[in-house]
DNA sequence: TCGGTGAAAATTGTATACAATCGTATCGCG
DNA sequence: CGCGATACGATTGTATACAATTTTCACCGA
């Protein structure tokens, strides 16, 4: 949580992103529940105006859907859209890894600090934790990639990911070989060897992308 | 339930998203120009609520850039830009033809009646209508795969990709042989020839792109 | 009881007004 | 003459207020 500390330069409008991002994610505000205007500024401690821009950016990352007249409701996610967006995420970061391949990006070391840092997360339990590193870890090989359309897009897809995340972990638990498939990727792409890479990644998304639609439809269909 | 999507009340902000948009694609608007509110919002005869929203939505597309407190400015198109958003743009719509293969996707009906719409374009040096008909092409391939997400996806990028049409093509002039590769693409797809048309898009668009590269060049480099 | 009708309540869309912040020209000082 | 502090203007950020639209629900007639 961001408490105000001293002045930051930053517009009421850019945290209110962030607040209402993570209360979405973290289930606060279920799917298909409606986000009336005026409850949202109470609730945030602000005003409409801002709390509508930030409707906005959230409707652009596909969190929420705006009718113009009837509101904005939290997005649902269907099945379909799970594998959909799977699907599209493993043609991103496929192109992403080979992108970073060719110029022999080395990621084994901020990698295996991650490991270290999951590894105590996941004894802690803190699920948190081990997704944000998750999530900067992808953002890493983004990055690599050196193109800043794709470092953009993948950015933009990232908050839906991490919405299935938080939809799969609530009721399963940690796949704890996440972070041997990490450093393998790594280590292909540090050799230039994109083929490899990308193989390991399809197999890694693959069996993240299944377990979470497992557990979609154990919980039952939502509207 | 409702399911009246009929004609629905637009609001002013949708609206406008789409003029201003039209003013930045056909330059009225120059890369790093600044678009102040106030000028804005009384050009376009509105307050500056809806076009802040505007601005917001714009801003999600990659057409504007908004530093807080200090405004919002035509994002420039610099070469590396170009060269990155077809990296990505290919990854996409490979995807997308390699899904709408899988499904023998037949679009030979409906390009070969845009072909002839653009041969009439092209006779009366229409370059806007020119530029609808190739994108639509392309978001029916998109929509073919049958991916919301890449859907959307494609959708994002395309604002990006009709400004650079309108960047090269007001010094140079369509390439004639655009709608016999449409034609070559559509008609691989719907004999599940994914491979051929994948290998079809990546020669048209590494064309297009080229072109692009050079008149860009040409021009000379912006701020 | 059921379905249509219309007015009130709820909610979104937009305009006006004011506060906060940034950029710049001016003034004072070394 | 150069340089930094400062006040002013320009511009963005936000709140309050009102108009427009949708939804809800009580009412009525068949």
């Amino acid at each position: 949580m961001a408490i105000d500390l001293g002045h930051v330069a930053e517009p009421r409008s850019e945290s209110l992103v962030e607040e209402l991002r993570e209360a979405i994610l973290t289930g606060r505000y279920a799917p298909g529940a409606r986000l009336v205007q005026d409850d949202l500024a109470e609730a945030f401690g602000v005003s409409r105006i801002p709390l509508r821009e930030a409707l906005r950016r959230l409707e652009g990352e596909g969190l929420v859907l705006i009718s113009p007249n009837r509101g904005a409701v939290v997005r649902s996610l269907a099945p379909k859209d799970v594998v959909d967006l799977y699907d599209l995420r493993l043609a991103l970061e496929s192109l992403a890894l080979r992108r970073a391949a060719e110029r022999y990006a080395d990621l084994r070391a901020s990698t295996k600090a991650r490991h270290a840092q999951a590894r105590q997360a996941i004894a802690a339990r803190n699920l948190p934790v081990l997704f944000r590193l998750d999530r900067d870890f992808h953002a890493d090989i983004a990055a690599a990639s050196d193109n800043g359309q794709l470092v953009a897009a993948l950015g933009a897809l990232w908050s839906q990911i991490m919405r299935m995340m938080h939809a799969y972990f609530e009721a399963g638990d940690y796949p704890v070989d996440t972070w041997d498939d990490h450093e393998a990727i790594v280590d292909a792409v540090a050799h230039g060897d994109a083929e490899r890479a990308i193989e390991r990644l399809t197999a890694h998304l693959i069996g993240s992308r299944d377990r979470i639609l497992i557990s979609l439809r154990a919980q039952g269909p939502r509207s």
